[in-house]
RNA sequence: GCGCGGGUGGCGGAAUUGGUAUACGCGCAUGCUUGAGGAGCAUGUUCCGAGAGGAUUGCGAGUUCGAGUCUCGCCCCGCGCACCA
């Protein structure tokens, strides 16, 4: 294909020119007009495809639209390096990570450079070099300080592929969010943050959240999870032991006729004491706590359960309820342990018909009074009048909820509670590639903590490490740190001693690096700290973070925590990191999220060769509106191009004929028209972008200006000033767009520097309304006319203007007006009787 | 199952508070230009109809002078969460 302009030539000349003039370092001491500009720090695999690049190229434009507008604008990018995938695929390659990670750095920097994506380089960081995971370990011994870090043995969630325990956030669908292996429990001593410590404060915080998308503020706290409702104290007959169950539903307490436990309840064995068949039961509920997740974390899954032999006492009906252990129960929820409603709750109905437990209606629909409410199969889950709940009978339930835990809370049977879905992040993977924990085991002083000034815990090089995933495991699958092949790591003195100790082997999730790295920034060459805090709480909150949706949920929780546990040390001065969040949509192709692993990526190194680094901006922002998803079309890319060209070219026409209108053509042109088109598009154009980077509208708005400028041309309508003029503001509305040939154009247009520094025009509010409108006129509701009127015609003229019409006058045909309807300079609207 | 988005031409998608539905782009068609191709330019392009005209925003109803937009019922698609007691 011909080239439309030389986008070969332009492109390296302007991206050489923004980096030699430096034009996107910060001042980090200015703060006066600051604007924080973050995109969500990459992961550094193999190469980027243009997927990828709609992250970047929105937050480029959003950096630039901002300096334009005056701001002291920082855009800073780095590497989020650590990580399993690196890890696989240094083994693979038979590489290390290190170098893995390293030489994919240098290639995405290059990628980044040839959109025209500019970032502040001065600050860069990575999280896999010793001068960043240092703080990452500085703050784990914070949190350890602060008791926010423990370790406990728990059953975690266990990949055997990727032979590494994972946060209750990396399981999806009871399966690795990564591999897709199904996940197996496995009772295993492991490092957690205390994040439901903060559960209140993260959910109740999301309000002051006010620019993040409102899906994102849901599915945090749907993932917080709280709920409020009643523990309830159940005696067990023959025993000491009372268990404590959680409900929201109080209501039906009556209706309780049995109880069920998790297998993996920790008095499940006291319980079963004295129990004849304890010994068989025990094997079932080992069959239980080792099913994998898949398994039981399904809503269709079967339910199974085996009765203990033992019985509670419903505290309210007095009467024995059998006592059982399911698989449906879930020991990370609530005690473990839950009263059975078979009439009103689906799952305890479907377990009760199975194993012909009693069922008890205590809810029934308030306008079928003694008719059974439940339609057969299912259970009634609705509101009700409440029956067979002694005192309580009569009531409708939701009020019968308060009344019962006032009632159970003075009988000491029932306390109120308050749940939350969200359990404590576990940090500890048994991976190579991540920053070790600072930690020591020394057999008289016990864990002990790797002292400040001996930080960093350098991550060793001389291990062997490898995936089971790839069948070859250096260790067997046994779920320990490669960390362990290392002696010279391992071995240790203890800090506080002096004994031989030895050094925690396992390593930090990589959702700790990336959950502080936006502070890192502000002071990124800082040695004997982690940040200045003067300077981060000038700089942060972030005043506008872009990123993708797939981290609405671990990412921006874990941040948010850090934030608010830094923020209560008295370390940082505010508690929410991202004031504006944005998220952007995913690019598809031939149906499905562009993937390496799918063959469905579209690289664009080529597309740039073939139209340029503008093009493929222009097509990412025009696609469609950024927080949606979007299909990649190939014939798209060309359409850009085709604009561009076209761009140039009326740039081209204006710096060739620049001679000066003469009176006789200043007679016959109409200059308002095209000058009201390029007030209106300034308009547009910054109220798009100002109200929800909404680009794909302000450059179609570019287009039709485009195109009356070139109208003006032919017809020669417009003085040559007025072309010029709409001419420069295309390139400027243009630029941050699509930097490199609005740089080239300025410049022929007589720009002395950047067009970065030339400031965001503004529009003459009295130009933005056109001044003739065309009114349409309806009748009864049907449109009968259209007329060209001034704006602003007063309603009596308007009325007259109109009843001298032809087309009015043939359809009214001398019936009588009910009523006129007169939107002013919208419509009219003449109602016949 | 629960929650959140959506459903508008052949396609991606526009439409302030209810006020000309289909902007802008892609594709397509015709013409000009060119040795040809490409590129460019011009015109047209929601559907039916030669035309006048009529129909049209997933389906059905309602409110209104007027509904893509509001209300009710239904259908379909995408995403998130999901045995959370």
């Amino acid at each position: 294909m011909e080239k439309s302009y030389p986008f070969d030539k332009i492109e390296p000349k302007w991206q050489e020119y923004w980096s030699k003039k430096k034009l996107f370092k910060a001042d980090i001491k200015d703060f006066e007009k600051k604007f924080y500009c973050l995109v969500m720090f990459p992961y550094p695999s193999a190469a980027l495809h243009v997927g990828h690049g709609r992250n970047y190229i929105i937050g480029d434009v959003v950096a630039r639209y901002k300096k334009m507008r005056g701001f002291n604008v920082l855009t800073p990018m780095g590497w989020d390096a650590f990580g399993l995938p690196a890890e696989n695929a240094a083994i693979k390659n038979k590489t290390h990570p290190k170098k893995y990670t390293l030489a994919n750095i240098k290639r995405m920097k290059e990628q980044l450079k040839s959109w025209g994506v500019c970032y502040d380089w001065s600050c860069e960081v990575a999280s896999c070099l010793a001068d960043y995971y240092k703080w990452t370990q500085w703050i784990f011994l914070k949190l350890l300080e602060k008791g926010l870090a423990y370790r406990k043995k728990a059953f975690v969630n266990w990949c055997s592929s990727c032979n590494t325990v994972l946060a209750n956030e990396q399981v999806i669908e009871g399966k690795c969010e990564r591999c897709e292996t199904a996940v197996s429990q496995k009772d295993l001593e492991q490092w957690f943050f205390r994040i439901t410590d903060y559960a209140e404060r993260l959910l109740g915080d999301l309000k002051s959240l006010e620019n993040w998308p409102e899906r994102v503020k849901i599915m945090q706290a749907n993932w917080i999870g709280r709920s409020e409702g009643v523990r309830i104290y159940f005696p067990v007959v023959g025993s000491e032991e009372t268990l404590a169950c959680f409900t929201t539903r109080v209501d039906t307490i009556f209706g309780a006729t049995y109880m069920v436990i998790a297998p993996e309840h920790p008095h499940l064995e006291e319980l079963l004491d004295g129990v004849k068949e304890k010994s068989k039961i025990m094997v079932a509920v080992e069959k239980m706590r080792t099913e994998s997740k898949i398994m039981r974390v399904q809503a269709d899954a079967e339910k199974v359960g085996i009765f203990t032999g033992r019985y509670a006492i419903n505290p309210v009906t007095k009467r024995k309820i059998p006592l059982w252990v399911a698989n449906y129960v879930l020991m990370e929820y609530g005690t473990g342990a839950v009263m059975a409603v078979p009439a009103h709750d689906q799952r305890d109905y479907e377990f009760a018909a199975k194993y012909k437990l009693p069922i008890e209606t205590v809810i029934q629909k308030s306008e079928v009074r003694g008719q059974r409410s439940e339609e057969p199969g299912k259970a009634y889950e609705d509101d009700g009048i409440m029956v067979n709940s002694a005192q309580f009978d009569g009531l409708e339930n939701r009020e019968a909820i308060g009344k019962i835990t006032d009632w159970m809370e003075e009988k000491k049977i029932g306390k109120k509670a308050t749940e939350y879905k969200l359990r404590d992040w576990l940090i500890s993977r048994q991976r190579y590639w991540g920053a070790p924990i600072p930690v020591v085991y020394c057999e008289k002083c016990g864990i002990v903590a790797v002292p400040e000034k001996d930080l960093p815990v350098i991550l060793p090089e001389d291990v062997k490490f490898g995936a089971p995933a790839l069948g070859r495991s250096a260790l067997g699958g046994k779920g320990e740190s490669p960390l362990k092949t290392s002696k010279k790591f391992v071995d240790t003195k203890c800090p506080k001693c002096k004994a031989e100790a030895r050094r925690e082997i396992d390593t930090m999730d990589t959702f700790v690096d990336s959950s502080w790295y936006f502070l890192r920034y502000i002071s990124a060459k800082l040695e004997n700290k982690p940040f200045e805090k003067e300077d981060v709480d000038r700089w942060l909150p972030v005043d506008q973070y872009i990123g993708g949706v797939e981290h609405a949920i671990l990412h921006l929780l874990y941040s948010r925590f850090i934030v608010k546990v830094l923020n209560e040390m008295g370390l940082i001065g505010f508690d929410e990191p991202f004031k504006n969040l944005f998220t952007q949509g995913m690019i598809i192709k031939n149906g499905a999220k562009m993937s390496k692993s799918k063959g469905n990526t579209v690289s664009p190194d080529e597309l740039i060769k073939k139209f340029g680094a503008d093009t493929i901006r222009l097509y990412t922002l025009f696609i469609g509106p950024p927080e949606k998803d979007a299909e990649w079309s190939d014939r798209g890319v060309e359409g850009a191009y085709r604009f561009l060209g076209r761009v140039w070219r009326m740039a081209k026409q204006t710096t060739d004929d620049r001679r000066q209108t003469t009176d006789e053509e200043r007679g016959t042109v109409n200059d308002e028209k095209l000058k009201r088109k390029t007030h209106q598009t300034i308009k547009k154009v910054t109220d798009d972008i100002e109200k929800g980077f909404h680009f794909n509208t302000s450059i179609s708005a570019i287009m039709e200006l485009v195109n009356e400028v070139y109208l003006a041309e032919d017809k020669k309508s417009s003085s040559r000033e007025t072309i010029e003029q709409a001419v420069k503001t295309v390139i400027v509305l243009l630029s941050p767009l699509v930097p490199h040939i609005c740089e080239e154009l300025w410049e022929k247009l007589g720009g002395k520097e950047s067009i970065l520094k030339k400031e965001w025009p503004s529009y003459d509010a009295k130009l933005v309304l056109a001044e003739n409108i065309t009114l349409p006129v309806q009748i009864n509701g049907k449109l009968r006319s259209k007329m060209e009127i001034p704006r602003g015609l007063v309603a009596e003229e308007l009325k007259e203007k109109i009843l001298a019409d032809e087309k009015i006058k043939s359809h009214l045909a001398g019936r009588d007006i009910k009523k006129w309807i007169v939107v002013p300079d919208k419509l009219v609207n003449i109602v016949l009787s």
